[in-house]
DNA sequence: TCGATTGTCTAGCAGTGCTAGGATCGCATC
DNA sequence: GATGCGATCCTAGCACTGCTAGACAATCGA
């Protein structure tokens, strides 16, 4: 019985190393340079090992994403447990946001530009994503003002930083003004 | 004189043509079925030809995006021109903008999700890129309120649309709910 | 120690973007 | 109208991609 929880245990670890390995290298050198050789010879494995784990990339960047959004949720919470008052929790929850999406550029492509095969705003969503989306609904439905559905308000935010986190990436937004985009965000969006 | 001007104009019509079948290529099959050779066989040409009008498949994607940014300017200016009173001009400039990302999908992609080697908020920037923000911003400058610069307001409201659009189509958002969160929008942004 | 099973690797497939080199066409000249 | 020449285009092929079949070896239970 031993033996086969200690190969379990060794598979589940190289799944781990799998992931996270994806994510090193695709946080070095992007997303393009993630492919299944450089990824197989990182790991020392051949690269149908790969598909032992995983049914192709395309899973790969979803377990990624995962990752992410669990450490996203994570972050959320405890930049928006430490701040004081609506506010600057508010303020706390999308800085956190942006500076994630800003410092994960290649997990955030996992979440949100690439096609991770990942279910959305549906039944079978992954935990993570629905926490994630959890986590940003705790602090915003104080803000979401009287007779606004505070789902509704919390995509709509969402949808700000996701705006917000993409273009500024991609260029399309100048970098400097980040802080003053969010302070306007927060002021006319979020009803104190 | 007039053999010259005749292939020159051959050639420009054969490069629109590239343009646009890629374009319709892409809103049918979705990009990934844009090939070099599926591209060239549709166009009745060889490989090598596309190579003879662009540097590669970054700057087909590029010259869509173009083609695509000069037709939503377009169709931003024809619908804030038609609507009377400012909350109606904003409110027709987001459902435009929703509605042409929506209805021409690979277009909007080739605009802002995919690598199209185009110079963004900076000196070399392509004119039409420009104008599609100087589109925004002429509706937008007006209900921007005192003490806030235009361009900033233009910049968040735009990332705002941008983040809605993109989330929709990646199933990230409910689709039934758009009106309501492009109304709350406009109300919560705007400053009428 | 042996047989079976599990696990891993080598080799290869079809498809990708892109390019070198040769063949062919149409033009200006005689 | 024939001819030499340049521009134009295509065939063939490169190095790469994700993915897989089948051979091989290591490991386990008996």
């Amino acid at each position: 019985m031993s033996v086969q929880e200690r190969k379990q245990r060794e598979r589940a670890d190289r799944e781990r190393l799998i992931v996270t390995t994806a994510r090193e290298l695709a946080e070095q050198q992007g997303w393009d340079a993630v492919t299944t050789r450089q990824l197989s010879e990182r790991i020392e494995y051949s690269q149908p090992v790969l598909y032992s784990h995983f049914r192709g990339k395309r899973e790969i960047i979803g377990a990624v994403a995962l990752q992410g959004a669990t450490e996203m949720a994570a972050a959320l919470r405890a930049a928006t447990a430490a701040a004081h008052g609506p506010r600057a929790r508010v303020i706390a929850l999308a800085r956190t946001y942006l500076d994630f999406a800003a410092r994960n550029p290649a997990v955030y492509d996992a979440m949100f530009q690439l096609d991770g095969g990942l279910a959305f705003a549906a039944e079978d969503t992954p935990e993570p994503l629905k926490d994630g989306f959890a986590a940003l609904l705790e602090s915003l439905e104080q803000v979401a003002g009287d007779g606004v559905h505070p789902g509704l308000f919390t995509e709509l935010f969402w949808a700000a930083l996701h705006g917000l986190a993409t273009l500024t990436r991609a260029g399309r937004l100048p970098p400097q003004d980040a802080d003053r985009r969010v302070e306007l965000l927060v002021n006319r969006l979020a009803i104190l």
